[in-house]
DNA sequence: GTGAAAGCGCTAACAA
DNA sequence: TTGTTAGCGCTTTCAC
């Protein structure tokens, strides 16, 4: 029951089995009379052909792999939550794949281990991937993009941040978009404007940072290295880092974390110090998280479009495994942002008082 | 550069590529010294058996399949959010693949394609995943069962609801967390619970309703037919019959909806009534959804473990590979559930009034 | 424009 | 315990 091969088709339209194989890859030179009898078989037939004898005897396994940082997996795992960004990117890579025929693999890599090199040789080896998505912080491992470039692969770079000019990337201008949202509080009549860094994992922590500080600077707003303390990316660092912050005598009107989780922390700590935000604190975020719109008070955030972001660089892989030649398809990409102002951000507490 | 193949391996450690197959395989009869040199040789060259010529040769394709519903996707994917199942969903499933050198592949689904068992054919045929994971909704689309039955492919079943007797299912009871949902709710003195039926297309969606009805007739409590309205698990649908319920006189005291998303539309409904939760409405949801922990008032809910649900179907699909004998691995896998009270569910207000 | 034959890199029978 | 041989189902030369 399981196998109906290239030669049951070919036996059924009465041709030989390279002119199957020829229809079905749509290659030129084939009459339409042909092409509509294998046509017709192939239907009859239900026949698909084998991914991995076409995988073996081709140049194409239609397999694009998309690598995923294993540490940050198994957290994700421990601590029960998903990871939005991956399922994000997934729905982009997965409705491109959908319609070419790719097929969708998630590896997972440890980027600590201390055999990445031979690991990701052996990865490219077993598997041949038509192509690879890098997702942050894999993106920007130097090891991870050795290998690869050792055995030719054809990757895309998501997010990524480090040494820019290797491979293809899709990203988005995160030092812009920290520098927006630093405008956003500074129009909103804030000038002391505290800032939790992100993980230094991830590239893009030091872009947001020096958003953040070259904004503050245009500003004519001083960066105060008191108010400036380092998460890392989790719900609890934003909360302690929040109470640090909160303690402090003078202590900011408003506090820029790198991100929505430790926002959401930032705004609990305002409430166990009887603040209440945005009146007496504006809090703002990055990342536009799950919560961000529930939250109390709804996060002002960023949205990055990672859908997007995944839509584009599995189309990016796709064209450079048909066509042959990568020559054409761009090298860099780069996507829009949002910032989107929700109730989290308002004028600070002196102005209000002003106002009145 | 690309290929070290079985046969480099062969050469280098003095053996034939049977010999290295059979080390590779962990295959029985394969004495200490031939597999010392095999093993060293196969280090020394980085060398990984290609996937493709395993999957062609041989019964095993080291690949399991995760199939996800497609609308599911095209919606989040328009709507810009993830999904939260979908990616502890994964981490689960990686998480087991990872050791045992299985890959993950995610495919999407459409459930109401008119050439859908052909489609689930074909996907058989072309991958000859060596297991599948079914997501529900797909898990209960017996159509799909009928294609993959029909293969005699190897699945597991998520979440599944219907046709209890189909195939393999790793599953909560949602009955029965309905149940305590509502029980919670009963003990904190409501009588008055509203209820928001879940999309039709999950089959979880009765039990949830059937465990709300069960424990309110348990305890005595009437089920008020115009206060248990439909939705569609989003937001907005939510929100929609949380206003309908608020506005009517009498109004419940709690209200329970099927999934977050409806509960945190039912928040915002009681905002907008002017009403505030839990002192004037308890509201609890089910999922515990990334945003639950940080709304306003945080979100009693039911914890699925959804990661790990993935990880015993992934476990048994894996043995089942394995043995070849199937008739070892267990059909049916339960697994338990957490009710986490949050603030969003409180003793109603005449309870309270009554207190003081 | 079409077909015949030769592999791709493995595993599976079957010998030895 | 180990090796030999024959495919698995395709794509790729290379003829015609």
């Amino acid at each position: 029951m399981s196998g109906v091969t290239i030669y049951d088709v070919a036996a059924r339209a009465g041709v030989s089995i390279k002119s199957v194989s020829r229809v079905l890859n749509g290659e030129r030179n084939v009459s339409e009379a042909l092409r509509g009898k294998v046509q017709a078989a192939v239907d009859d037939l239900g026949y698909r052909p084998s991914l991995s004898a076409r995988g073996l005897a081709g140049a194409s396994s239609y397999l694009i792999a998309a690598l995923v940082d294993a540490d940050l997996t198994v957290e994700h795992w421990r601590s029960g939550r998903g990871n939005d960004y991956l399922s994000r990117m997934e729905l982009g890579a997965l409705m491109e794949c959908r319609h070419a025929g790719y097929h969708l693999l998630v590896e997972l890599v440890d980027v600590a281990s201390p055999n990445l090199e031979r690991e990701m040789l052996a990865m490219i080896s077993s598997l041949r991937p038509d192509g690879l998505i890098l997702t942050p912080p894999v993106s920007d491992c130097s090891v991870v993009l050795d290998a690869l470039d050792q055995r030719g692969a054809v990757y895309v770079r998501l997010g990524a941040e480090a040494e820019l000019s290797r491979g293809r990337r899709v990203y988005m201008d995160d030092r812009r978009a920290a520098y927006d949202m630093t405008v956003h509080l500074a129009r909103l009549g804030h000038k002391d404007i505290g800032f939790i860094i992100g993980s230094p994992r991830y590239a893009a922590s030091r872009l947001r940072r020096e958003g953040f500080e070259t904004a503050m600077q245009r500003h004519g707003l001083a960066v105060r290295p008191e108010w400036v303390l380092e998460g890392d990316f989790t719900f609890q660092s934003g909360l302690e880092c929040g109470a640090r912050l909160l303690a402090r005598e003078p202590r900011p009107t408003a506090v820029f974390a790198s991100n929505d989780d430790m926002a959401f922390g930032v705004l609990q700590a305002a409430v166990r110090q009887g603040l209440s935000a945005p009146a007496d604190l504006s809090v703002v975020g990055f990342d536009d998280a799950p919560g961000a719109q529930f939250s109390a008070p709804q996060l002002t955030t960023v949205r990055q479009p990672v859908a997007e972001m995944a839509e584009a660089a599995t189309r990016m892989l796709i064209a450079i495994a048909q066509n042959k030649s990568d020559a054409s398809v761009e090298r860099v990409h780069q996507v829009g942002y949002t910032l989107i102002a929700r109730e989290s951000s308002a004028p600070p507490p002196a102005r209000r008082a002003a106002a009145n």
